[in-house]
DNA sequence: TCGATTTTTGTAATCGATTACATCTTGCGA
DNA sequence: TCGCAAGATGTAATCGATTACAAAAATCGA
């Protein structure tokens, strides 16, 4: 098998442009960056010279010199989660079109990673950070602030004065969706819980308690189900509900993976949504859609996410930042689907006999 | 509301570390870079300034000086798919642990946006690329390869002798697929389609049809739907499906969700699945496992494919590669689960008997 | 046409590291 | 103690662009 090996490119710089031209290589960088600034009849050489050697700036040096490098660090949790995938896709969009390259942080759940992010960053790889991981990434010395790099936090906000947060108002939707549930005639609730140490799960959880508190029943009946975001936690969830005596009829779920694990465990054991349980879940991505029964859920923008905290970013790398465009939190819609009803039975009891 | 103002780090050289150690920059990077060059005592004395001083090297003049820039360029048709969030994941895996960052070239299924990637890589802002779309981008005057950087293709396989392709064995797992089926007692196939420009698509196609072929019935009945890798092109077809009067048995779908796209939508019409229609899907996403009824697939070793698809690469980057390693093409695993069975429609009675 | 002013272009410093080559130390044997 | 090789460190060139400043050319009014 004999294979043509790579083509051993020779490499044009400026100052070969310049020669061509017959021109010094500051007329050829003045060409290329300064619009205008030189007589058109120097630029049209120039440009013969640039098309005819096929040159392309050679982008590291631009960026030792500019100190500009045009990129910027992206932080995710966890890439194949398809709410930070879609998130990403906005920030593309928005940064792409200004010239930002992206450089990926996955984190993949596991932290340890972070510590090569922070260095990164330190290092002066980038030009600006991208947090949706909700806290400060660190590399047991120094966390990425100490690269006085310009820092945005989306999905996820951090409790911090120099940085900006653009986020939903996860809280507020939580609240709503306990009544919107509580509105069905639900009122012993589930939770199933997102990973308990992020700040996104706080936040939720939190929603959700202050929902049920507005019920004004007096009381706090629900369950939680501790778990992280993903369709293994619903099943869990769903096994301890199967075990319950008095199961609760309303549950709510801190993601749509959640959500769905656990619809497909109970029905397998014979429990109908939403006649016997309704479930209400929180992301909206595509495939809540396609389950059955279809999935009611708040959906995030996430795509207006990720666009509107690049954005910020922007700004802040540009010095164009106003002190009012700081914080943006964007409202969440209610897709009412179809796991959820109106509960039929008043009584547990006779709920169990006719389920059964 | 007055906020704290981005702190401006002062900028620690290599300049500031050795004046500050007492010795030159040269000792200086030597103790950073070169193990066991310099004599131990000086360099105490470097790492101390270096701790002290909290300095980190600017990789920009590192990147210049070396001519390694410690980047890979990926490019991916769409990040939102799970398939190439998956494929990222190993390859991230594996880039990391050697050091290497990632730019993300993401075409969100826009052919445009790949000239951006072209300049990317001619401007020498990384040392390779990954390729996952089956075709060699360019810019209108120039592609890829003409930056001379090592490139690779996974997923979708390219055909060019200088580029190595890490891919699965779709074609024979295409035909697997229907063999498999018609294993069940199908004899009438439809094949649910993906993007049909592109590569992987035409694989696809090209085992199903072998397997058709090789059922050895004489006669290649089978229905074809076009669309691209995405849910409503399972529904679409599904609409056509449902207004057929001798509707085929046996469904195989060139990905999960389309495959997923059509069982929801005929299992509306009461349609059972896989009492009434098999169906087959391609890829093995999580997601498939969360359906109902669970959906049979083949799986794709879309983590590995990432590893190795980088592994490859970066022996070309260090001028490692062997030429027999050069292709790589991974088995795929059927998984049985429960949308496809033995037919059950009393026409084809007599076809059971014969086969089962 | 001349000189002043403006515009265009060139020269060389610069960004911050690495590294070839030169020079200085050290260690060791005679 | 001396000389020489090996080892450690320093000096300065280099990577390839941008840009401050200097110099040259063009423009314009008198």
């Amino acid at each position: 098998m004999s294979r043509k090996r790579w083509r051993s490119v020779k490499e044009i710089r400026i100052a070969d442009v310049a020669r061509l031209a017959g021109v010094s290589t500051a007329t050829v960088s003045r060409v290329l960056s300064e619009p205008g600034k030189v007589r058109q009849k120097t630029h049209d050489l120039v440009m013969e010279a640039v098309r005819h050697s096929g040159y392309i700036p050679n982008s590291t040096a631009q960026k030792l010199r500019t100190r500009r490098t045009m990129n910027v660090l992206v932080v995710a949790p966890r890439l194949t989660n398809p709410v930070f995938a879609e998130v990403l896709r906005g920030v593309d969009d928005e940064l792409t079109q200004s010239g930002y390259g992206i450089i990926i942080g996955n984190l993949d759940n596991r932290r340890e990673r972070e510590a090569r992010y922070v260095d990164l960053a330190l290092s002066r790889q980038v030009d600006g950070i991208l947090l949706l991981t909700g806290y400060i990434p660190e590399n047991g010395t120094r966390d990425m602030r100490e690269s006085g790099l310009p820092i945005v936090a989306i999905c996820a906000a951090i409790e911090d004065d120099t940085i900006p947060n653009v986020v939903v108002q996860d809280r507020e939707a939580c609240r709503r969706a306990v009544e919107y549930l509580a509105g069905l005639g639900h009122r012993r609730f589930g939770y199933i819980s997102g990973t308990p140490s992020s700040i996104i799960e706080r936040e939720r959880f939190q929603g959700f308690r202050e929902g049920i508190e507005a019920t004004g029943f007096g009381h706090t009946d629900y369950v939680r189900w501790e778990g992280t975001f993903v369709f293994s936690t619903g099943v869990a969830a769903a096994e301890s509900f199967l075990k319950m005596k008095d199961r609760p009829t309303g549950i709510f779920a801190a993601c749509d993976e959640s959500a769905i694990g656990f619809i497909k465990r109970v029905r397998e054991e014979r429990v109908r949504v939403p006649q016997d349980v309704s479930v209400i879940g929180f992301d909206g991505i595509e495939f809540a859609d396609y389950t059955e029964p279809t999935l009611t859920t708040f959906r995030q923008p996430l795509h207006e996410l990720g666009r509107a905290g690049a954005d910020v970013l922007m700004k802040l790398i540009r010095n164009q930042m106003k002190p009012e465009d700081w914080d943006v939190r964007l409202p969440l819609t209610l897709l009412e689907r179809d796991t959820t009803g109106p509960v039929l039975h008043k009584d547990y009891r006779s709920l169990r006999r006719s389920t059964i």
